[in-house]
DNA sequence: CGTGTACTTGATACAAGTCAAGAATAGTGG
DNA sequence: CCACTATTCTTGACTTGTATCAAGTACACG
């Protein structure tokens, strides 16, 4: 739980979404509060709940989700190291969805008061982190986009690019693919699918050699395929021209 | 083409997510620039621009899309007056997605380095810019839930409630309904259906007693089931307790 | 070694897409 | 104002995608 690791998590991400002078980066470094360990899938923040800090996921693979009257779980999208989960709650106080872990993770709190001062003094910096929920709300279009017009074999192969680019982003995926400890049934519940529908959208991708998904380990078969099978255009995560690259 | 009908639309819109002192609102009536008349059917915004300014929808009804690589088009969420259609370009310059009338339309421009100038001095009114774009984001997040899940017919009506208590609370609602200058393929293109099936699921709508939608204009049958039948819950949309209220 | 969880597979039902054609409507120019 | 054209809407027959129900297999864990 090395402070100096959420530092640096922070300040890359900031600076891949915009210039940051020295005195930015002093300034970012009063944001940091407590430092915490999450195990594996628990609640990081509640639905409905109004928390008074926002939260750096600095280790680990967390999931925005939103629990539906009937029952079902959407998975809303995913966050990796660097990202601040919930500054949703920051501007609009109530969360009108959760977080939830996915492997133990480390976060660090970021209190809603700190950001306020910063806020006064540096506009700037506060166009940073608004810029960060933007980027969020892109993906999000992405997925409606995703998730209403394809067929289950792309609408599961976009997912896989999307998460892949994430990851190698922060240099948390390997050549031949990444770890996520996602079970079929979480994967039916970000696509909308039934776990069974899943299952055999999965056989057919693996079918088609483009990619496996075993105990928790995405093996990518052919990316370039998988790119041009999902039509992914990785655009809207918004990544610095060397992040995209490394994913080409 | 009121120059005063803005400021009322943005001073209202903007009282809605937050508090606004009488400085504060002066300091709105700076942002105002020049206003346009835009016709039907037009781009107000184009996928890919960089403008100098953001636009406010002054009159009339406009939509948010995206053209996609195949030719389809998705219509991402739909704009009343009061809205910062693409306040988006203030903080991430590029659009990735357009604007598009569907009515006559008037809107007025209001350039980035007034807002910039603002933000400079009162973080406040900034914040309450940055709300608005968090509560767009959760209208995409909400549409995704509704497009991915959904049968035709949930996700028909869940988006005529929507529509119907956006355009309630700046009263261009009649009590029976109000009008939707598209057709059925627009439709389609918010749902993501084809055509075709728009138009089975419109008559089952109309069948089950719930809406009709004819030359543009909605008419409910009966609100109370109808957001019974779509588990329409406005709280995503952020509105006011009375804007609410006016609804049930 | 037994028990639960995740994965896999098959049979069947239903939702939505596709193709095609006709009816209603709006718009246009003579 | 009518005739002509182009949309938009409507309906039917058929195909394909996905959900549902049910059962069985592989594997992790205490």
């Amino acid at each position: 739980m090395d402070r100096s690791v959420a530092l640096k998590q922070i300040l890359k991400k900031l600076s891949a979404i915009g210039e940051l002078s020295t005195e930015e980066r002093a300034e970012v470094a009063t944001l940091l509060g407590t430092m915490r360990r999450v195990e594996k899938r628990r609640d990081i923040v509640q639905d409905g709940s109004s928390p008074n800090h926002s939260t750096l996921l600095v280790e680990g693979l967390a999931c925005r989700y939103k629990l539906l009257a009937n029952g079902e779980r959407q998975i809303l999208s995913f966050n990796v190291p660097g990202d601040i989960v919930d500054l949703y709650s920051f501007v609009l106080r109530k969360m009108d969805h959760a977080i939830l872990s996915l492997s133990n993770c480390v976060i660090c709190e970021i209190p809603h008061e700190s950001i306020k001062k910063v806020a006064a003094t540096h506009a700037h910096l506060l166009k940073l982190l608004w810029r960060d929920t933007l980027v969020d709300s892109s993906v999000f279009r992405t997925w409606m986009i995703n998730n209403s017009r394809r067929l289950g074999e792309a609408r599961a192969a976009h997912l896989f690019c999307e998460v892949y680019t994430k990851l190698q982003s922060v240099g948390l995926a390997e050549d031949d693919g990444f770890g996520l400890p996602i079970s079929q049934v979480d994967l039916g519940d970000c696509l909308g699918m039934t776990p069974v529908h899943v299952n055999r959208v999965m056989k057919q991708l693996k079918d088609d050699g483009l990619l496996t998904m075993n105990k928790g380990y995405v093996r990518i078969l052919d990316w370039k395929k998988l790119v041009a099978f999902a039509s992914f255009d990785p655009g809207y995560l918004q990544l610095t021209e060397e992040a995209e690259a490394a994913v080409r």
